[in-house]
This record gives C-alpha cells, sequence and structure tokens, in this order.
RNA sequence: GCAGGUGUAGUUUAAUGGUAGAACUCCAGCCUUCCAAGCUGAUAACGUGGGUCCGAUUCCCAUCACCUGCUCCA
C-alpha cells in the first residue's frame, strides 16, 4: 500500500464498500464473527476458484473432496483434539494472570508429570508444593477449568454424553477418514493430494484483529499423500507453492516470510508458516506442516481399519506419510485487501484505488453511459451481454469522473463508456483501472478482451 | 483473560443536563459528451440495559462491541 492503512480504517472501508460486516451488527455484535458482504463474498469466492486453479486444475493427481463439518467423536479422539484441545486453565487471584496448571506444574518440576495428572490431582499438587505464580510470586489459585477449543454440540433431542458431536477445528481429518475413499475410486498412485475448502470452528476466546482470528473460519486445505522418505521433499516444495500462489494472487514478495517452527504440535514433525505482514505485525497466512504418518495411524488404531497403502512398484505395504499446507481463506482476503487498497495522489485530488488481481475483482466490468438519457439503453443491452460472459456492474449516476472513482475503489480492472461512437459506429471506450488509459473497441470484441485479461 | 482507549447518520465529526448541527457518501431531479464539477430536494445518528434527576446523548453503574498493547493459540 502506498498510504498507511490502520486495521480500523480497512475494518471501515470493508464495512462502506460492502466488502465485509460485523456479525449480527444490529444486535450490538457476536465478538469476533464477521459477515461477508456482496463483494467480499465475490472475493472470497474468486480467491477459492483461484486457489481450485492452482491446487486441483493445474496439478496431477490432486482431488477436491467436501467433508462434512460433523464427524464421528472418535475422529477427534483419534487426532488427539480432544485431549490436547483441552487446556487445564487456572487463574492466579491476586494478579489475575491466567496459566495452564500441567504448565505450572512441569515447569516447577522440570519434569512432564502433569501429563498424567487428572484435575484433582493437578489442583492438589498445586497447593500441597505451594506453587507460585510467575508473575506476582503469590500462590493463590482459582480451581482449573478446562476449556475445549472445540465447539460441541448434541445430535439428537437429548443433552445425553453419548450423543456428543463437535464443529470440527480442522478441516484435515475429513480429508484423511476419505483417504482410501479417494485412492480406490480415483484409482491414486502416491504421491496423490486431497484439497478441501471449508469452514472450521474454535471456541476461542481470544481477541482477534478484524477477520485475523475468528471463532469460525474457513481453511483451503491441501494434503499430499506420500511415501516415507519422500516427505520432506514434498514440505519444501509446498513452502515455495505457496509462496509463489500469494504472489501470484498480487501480494508483494516483501510482505511475506517464512517462520519455521520450534515448538511443534502434536501432529508434526516440522512445521512452517508463510506470515503477512498486518498492521498489527507479522501474522500467519498459510501452515505447512509435515504430518508424517501420525493421523493414519492413528485412525488405523482407533477405527481398526487398516490404513496401508500397497506400492505398485515396490509390493510394499505402508501408511503413507502425509504434507500438509493450509491457506486460512479468511486471512488470505484481509491480507489481499491490505495489499490491493493504494491511494494515488492525482494532479489536483486522489483517488483510492483496489489494485486487485483481475481474476479476484468482484466485478471485471463496469458499463456506464456517458450521458445517461442518450447512452443508457444502448449501455443496458450492452451489460445484459456482457453479464452472461462475467460479473459486470452498471452506473448511471452522477458524473462520468465520479464513477470511474466508483468503479476504482472496489477494485473494478475495466470500465467501457457508451457514447455516441457506439451508437453510429458500435464501438466503446474501454479504460484500464490501473493505468487510467483508454483504448477503443468493437462492442463485440470487449467480451473476448476482457476474457484474455481476467486469467489467473 | 489482563491493561488502556473508543462508542453521535454509511463514513468523518460538532454541540448540549431540556432528545442533536455539519461535511462527504448515497438517493431523486435539473445540468453535464470521458476522470470525485454545479444547483435543488430527500433519507439518515446519540451501542444496549439500569441508576440519579422534573428531565440523561451528556453524570454514575453494568453490559456489549471495536481498536491498541500484553497473554494465549497456531
Amino acid at each position: 500500500m502506498d498510504k498507511e492503512i490502520s486495521m480500523e480504517q480497512m475494518t471501515n472501508f470493508c464495512k462502506n464498500y460492502g466488502f465485509i460486516f460485523q456479525g449480527s451488527e444490529i444486535y450490538g455484535g457476536l465478538a469476533n464473527t464477521w459477515d461477508y458482504g456482496p463483494l467480499g463474498s465475490r472475493l472470497k469466492n474468486n480467491i477459492k476458484d483461484a486457489w481450485r486453479k492452482r491446487f486441483i486444475q493445474q496439478r496431477n493427481n490432486a482431488y477436491e473432496i467436501d467433508a462434512d463439518i460433523l464427524m464421528h467423536p472418535k475422529v477427534w479422539e483419534a487426532s488427539g483434539h480432544v485431549a490436547s484441545f483441552s487446556d487445564p486453565l487456572i487463574d492466579c487471584k491476586e494478579c489475575k494472570m491466567r496459566h495452564r496448571a500441567d504448565n505450572l506444574i512441569n515447569d516447577f518440576t522440570s519434569s512432564s508429570i502433569a501429563d498424567s495428572m487428572t484435575k484433582e490431582e493437578m489442583i492438589n499438587y498445586i497447593k500441597e508444593n505451594n506453587i507460585k505464580c510467575p508473575n506476582c510470586n503469590k500462590s493463590n489459585f482459582t480451581d482449573i477449568r478446562e476449556f475445549n477449543l472445540m465447539f460441541q454440540t448434541y445430535r439428537g433431542v437429548t443433552n445425553d454424553n453419548k450423543n456428543v458431536v463437535y464443529l470440527r477445528p480442522e478441516n484435515a481429518q475429513g480429508e484423511y477418514v476419505n483417504f482410501l475413499n479417494v485412492q480406490r475410486s480415483m484409482r491414486c498412485k502416491l504421491p496423490f493430494s486431497i484439497g478441501q475448502i471449508g469452514k472450521a470452528f474454535r471456541n476461542e476466546i481470544t481477541p482477534g484483529n478484524f477477520t485475523f482470528r475468528t471463532i469460525e473460519f474457513e481453511q483451503m486445505e491441501y494434503q499430499t499423500f506420500c511415501k516415507k522418505g519422500e516427505d520432506m521433499e514434498l514440505y519444501e516444495y509446498f513452502k515455495e507453492y505457496g509462496k509463489k500462489f500469494f504472489i501470484d494472487l498480487g501480494i508483494k514478495e516483501e510482505d511475506l516470510r517464512f517462520h519455521d517452527h520450534e515448538k511443534l504440535a502434536h501432529y508434526a514433525s516440522a512445521a512452517c508458516d508463510i506470515e503477512y505482514k498486518f498492521p498489527f505485525g507479522w501474522g500467519e497466512i498459510n501452515g505447512t506442516h509435515n504430518r508424517t504418518d501420525f493421523d493414519l495411524s492413528a485412525h488405523q488404531k482407533y477405527s481398526s481399519i487398516s490404513q496401508t497403502y500397497l506400492d505398485p512398484d515396490t509390493n510394499e505395504k505402508y501408511i503413507p506419510y502425509i504434507i500438509e499446507s493450509t491457506y486460512g481463506l479468511d486471512r488470505t482476503v484481509l491480507a489481499i485487501l491490505f495489499s490491493a487498497y493504494h491511494v494515488e495522489k492525482l494532479e489536483n485530488d486522489e483517488r483510492e484505488v483496489l489494485k486487485l488481481h483481475p481474476f479476484l475483482s468482484p466485478y471485471k466490468v463496469a458499463v456506464l453511459p456517458l450521458v445517461k438519457k442518450y447512452h443508457s439503453e444502448k449501455a443496458k443491452e450492452i451489460y445484459k451481454k456482457l453479464s452472461n460472459c462475467f460479473m459486470c456492474s452498471y452506473d448511471e449516476t452522477a458524473s462520468i469522473g465520479k464513477r470511474y472513482r466508483r468503479a476504482d475503489v472496489i477494485g473494478t480492472p475495466f470500465c467501457i463508456t457508451i457514447d455516441n461512437e457506439t451508437l453510429n459506429s458500435n464501438t466503446v471506450t474501454l479504460r484500464f483501472r490501473d493505468t487510467m488509459e483508454q483504448i477503443v473497441l468493437n462492442v463485440d470484441e470487449v467480451a473476448s478482451y476482457v476474457e484474455d485479461k481476467i486469467k489467473f
């Protein structure tokens, strides 16, 4: 961006132009929920399509699925989320600092004995050993409260514990439990990939930065199943492939960086984020993980269904390794908005312009009659025709200059004006958003001209 | 979850213990033949709930939401 824009200004921008609205706004809002408006959902869907093109269409042996949000509860036991997503939290009554009880004990003893303790055992241990708050050095804690990051609900009409189901906290398990289904039905050989776009839910209390951290969020996930030994090469490959994807979407390379993890999640042997430089600092927009054979092994154990692959080349049977590359869709939308937002100084004026990749733009062409009473009939005719090919907008109010600006600020790459020449010789003036250059085209050439320019 | 800040039309804001004025935007009309022109008109706001008070947008309390910084998570 040429001009710094704060998170607050971006929030207002998104509201003003119909990209993103606060969730349940008329009721005062619900924390960390945001609704995509007409332009925001177009942008988001275009990003999904761009991802599909790069990750499914243009790659060999890659398949998209659409798994259910609700899955068998055992899935989350196998994945480790039931255990590791419920942290035993404890608050210091003196300084109000919140801690994890198991960490307090483990740090105190320099061991991992708390990992096998129950809640009561942990409370007692802290009391007996007079473990102090690391912040204020006093020992006056609340009870332990377990806070599970997974949203729980119940199937059936009774709130019986046996009927607990979870909203998925990640999409990945949908791909893993369908590994064999996809492999058989698509006759896949390793390595192959399963991608999925969908919503996931995490019941986090932590505040978000606009849509950066929300309780409901959408991911574009890509799981590549491979032979052990080929995993690290693929891992490195997908890190770079992901970065290139973001650059192709229009994010500047200097606003991106890799962040290798030292502390790893329970399922991963290697993890690296791609981060974007947001106003609040660097924030993760992609995560690439080497999940090894952890997930499929766990599902084999919990389901008693073999998750092995018979390698036709070597006749070996083994559980594949998985390289996961996850894209936070809402975060990608936000990063792209920040990247695209510009304020340009003109001679006596300035313009706000969203320099989106044309493929991502909500509208591809704005159709503008030069003078409403002379040209609007013809313009509507052309608008109707072009709308068969791509999203168009139509604007006949206020001056032509103002209408150009309206198109600029929402990222429409092309404007065509309908004037007397259109009526006489069937030509229109086509104007580029980025350079404000104009060319004259025959009406019948517009669609194919634009189609060519909006490719991803 | 902690600390601080903010909350008045879509946006930016003004004033006020006696229910609010503007600019921009948007809409309608006039004008206008290529980059936010002009004129006329219209719509539109005190986050929510309590309390004090004859009366609260204003003072107090609570709550909700957002922003900033921590913390946490990945």
